[in-house]
DNA sequence: CTGAAAGCGCTTACAG
DNA sequence: CTGAAAGCGCTTACAG
């Protein structure tokens, strides 16, 4: 591999004039500079961009933890990150934490010593506070994604509450009183935002919501399906069954679709189910279900964007972006 | 940020010392072993990760190039190649290529540039050969991921010949022999060994396959709307209209079942379908879909198995692996 | 307008 | 068993 140096002696300049012409940095006379550049083609030299990043504060690239690479809307995400980093010239370096936390620790240490710019986090569910005062101390640029904490740093994710307000008068106004709701792990703050909103989106309009209708604390799908199962079978023997059933992720709703299909209970015809985040050509197939689809690849890209702003003004104010989802409203709420 | 050279000065040692520590690469005395292990706590020393790679040959990171990060099927791919990276302790370096060969150049060019220690490639459809030898030329260690092609290089993809052949097979037991084949860009070297393979399972049962019955060469799913509407028309005014869908991506997949939806066929009813990938948590789901699921995760972790031997042995044989997918029977095809 | 030289933070022959 | 020193390939004050 041919070096500065080998550009600058075949050029007849020094390393400098190599380097000032490279990275246009200072003027250059036009003929000198067309030397430099005949001889980085004739030696096909490529800068080292390991060296220069030890010199320069920069090595731009981006680190991205997300919580759950399996999940669609986070693939989404990476997806729209992927391509906002592309755009800019900075190369990704992504991690999965498989929502532990700490597997997220350990790889949010290995992109800090890979230099990088700026991290993006979409935060386990029982992620430590710890880990972003850790980050901070390091002055390293910092956006949450989708999982938003109640801090002083950038983020970006999605308005939850008004999101779950609109469904729940959705619902309400087709007469569903008795709601289920699939709230699973509350330590994630998409999932408490929503848990809330429905609460608050029930109390609105002045209804009740029995502790036996909120299904929460399920992790997999599994998990899922028997406590829906559970909550459906002491509901009907209480008399009061819901009519409807409202899932806050699409893992969640998975398990409680099989939960209401087990139990013999026909969507839309017996129950009614609403979802958050959804299931991929969710028209082609029945149940169709009525589904709150977040802006995956946009809030990816957005929070690229806010990366990007922390970087070039340090001590820019502190922002939040909550980027609204839209409701495709179908059958299986009908 | 503390250096070994501060490192060095508190232990009271030289910094040769401290990198041999750090490294565990020559003996030192346990008692100095041990100055320097609380000189590094004590100055919170970090080794500079860009500092070493520039000294050594490696960077202890892969560069992962994707196709098509939309497709769930990339996505776990993806996810299975993260998994293995990060237990061997590398970073991956992700970028896509959105199936346009500009793009994957200008990936791949940056990969190098960061010099990952090795290269995983989901190739784009219209990419040229020349790419690879370009890689090869840099003597980089790479692997082909999904999209295999006839050359000399570590690959791994599933069998899509044995695939094809059984759901084929599936099929005729089944009486159909009218089957219309929907195979996408036939510059994928997947989706031609599909095609290729259902040509050969089909003419292995004696069975003609109509060129009017070949939809090929689409990109998007609204194409394959178009397209499988239109050969649905002109066959069904031929008079031979098929009795069974095969198609071979989920998005091809989703293209002909909105296409039979629109033409007011029922699946299974009036016609059989079965695809390639498929759609997730396809078993909630009507119509039940028979699909072939390939290993996509498994296949994103043996491309790293095959990197790092790649990478211990630069002379080992090629080995091309190809992974059995599982064909989930449904309803679609009874 | 350009160059000589220091220095980024490591690793690794070389020498003792 | 350990250290002094060269060197990886750049960037960037400093000097003229």
């Amino acid at each position: 591999m041919a070096t500065i140096v080998d550009v600058a002696s075949l050029a007849g300049v020094s390393t400098s004039t190599v380097s000032h012409v490279l990275n246009d940095t200072r003027h250059v006379e036009p003929e000198t500079k067309e030397r430099v550049i005949s001889a980085v083609k004739a030696t096909g030299y490529r800068r080292d961009i390991l060296a220069r990043s030890m010199r320069r504060a920069r090595t731009d690239s981006i680190g991205l933890v997300v919580s759950d690479a399996g999940e669609p809307a986070f693939a989404d995400m990476v997806h729209g990150v992927e391509e906002a980093a592309a755009q800019l010239g900075l190369s990704l370096l992504l991690a999965n934490s498989a929502e532990d936390p700490a597997r997220e620790r350990a790889a949010v240490e290995a992109l800090l010593d890979r230099r990088v710019d700026g991290l993006i986090l979409a935060r386990a569910a029982g992620s430590s506070p710890a880990l972003l005062e850790r980050i901070r101390e390091e002055k390293k640029p910092l956006v949450l994604l989708d999982r938003l904490a109640d801090l002083d740093v950038d983020q970006v994710g999605v308005n939850n509450q008004s999101a779950m307000a609109a469904l729940v008068e959705h619902l309400t106004d087709r007469g569903h009183e008795r709601i289920m709701l699939v709230s699973g792990d509350l330590r994630v703050s998409s999932l408490r935002e929503r848990h809330d909103g429905f609460r608050a989106a029930m109390a609105k309009r002045g209804l009740e919501v029995p502790a036996g209708l909120l299904c929460e604390g399920t992790v997999t799908a599994a998990e899922t399906f028997d406590r829906v199962q559970a909550v459906l079978r002491a509901s009907a023997e209480a008399g009061e069954r819901p009519t409807a059933v409202l899932a806050c992720s699409t893992l969640l709703a998975a398990g409680a679709l099989r939960a209401l299909q087990h139990a013999g209970l026909r969507v839309p015809g017996n129950m009614a189910l609403a979802t958050f985040d959804g299931f991929t050509y969710s028209d082609l197939f029945q149940p169709q279900i009525t589904t709150v689809r977040q802006p995956a690849f946009r809030l990816g890209e957005s929070a690229v964007s806010l990366l990007m702003r922390r970087l070039e003004d340090p001590s820019a104010p502190t922002r939040i972006l909550r980027l609204e989802s839209e409701i495709e409203f179908r059958s299986s709420t009908e």
